[in-house]
DNA sequence: TTGACAGGCAAGTAGACACTTGCCTATTGT
DNA sequence: ACAATAGGCAAGTGTCTACTTGCCTGTCAA
């Protein structure tokens, strides 16, 4: 639960949520280009592979070892849990 | 939406939540002092003033001044930005 | 009015974290 | 076999940020 806010806490985690929201699936070579290129965000590889640790330890990402590739997944559910902590007021309830 | 995620990140910031979700309307006394007891948060009453500052310019929780006193209450309705940004994949949607 | 209480402002410090740099391993195509 | 590709490991650096310390302002009760 805790790596799931760390994670959430840094722009570039999110663009690459953003990302694998888009295509999921994709390579750590895909997101460094897509990233650069849609979010603007010039990042080195190793600062996007550095990321994508802390999203897999976060359990928001999952891998798949194929060859030399690796595909990266989105796992959204333990966003869940935020909104079930905190969950809505009771003005928010009934609009 | 910047300033949720920044303010989510820490742990004594989600244990003032939780603090809320449990009794809403506290004093900065109220919280600093049970955050002390239930949390084991040994934070100075300064510490914890700097952290409601930047939930309440999250939009997570906004205040009412009475005389000397300062309520502070939750709203917790920039939650669900972030489960709408990232919408649940589709093997959790139908369980 | 004066002391106690609730809160605010501002500067300084120590630790965490994002990012880079440099080198290394493994897989694939020609 | 060899070069190119996809990715990994680890140390060093700079910045951001949580926390403290010290002092100040406004409100209420005796």
């Amino acid at each position: 639960m805790e790596g799931v806010f760390k994670a959430l806490a840094d722009p570039t985690r999110r663009a690459i949520l953003d990302e694998l929201t888009d295509r999921d699936g994709q390579t750590l070579f895909e997101l460094c280009a897509r990233l650069a290129m849609k979010h603007g965000m010039g990042s080195t590889r190793q600062a996007i592979s550095q990321h994508i640790d802390v999203l897999v330890s976060a359990g928001l990402v999952h891998t798949r070892r194929e060859g030399r590739y690796k595909f990266h997944y989105l796992d959204t559910s333990p966003l869940l849990d935020i909104t079930r902590r905190w969950p809505p007021t009771k003005t928010q309830e009934a609009p």
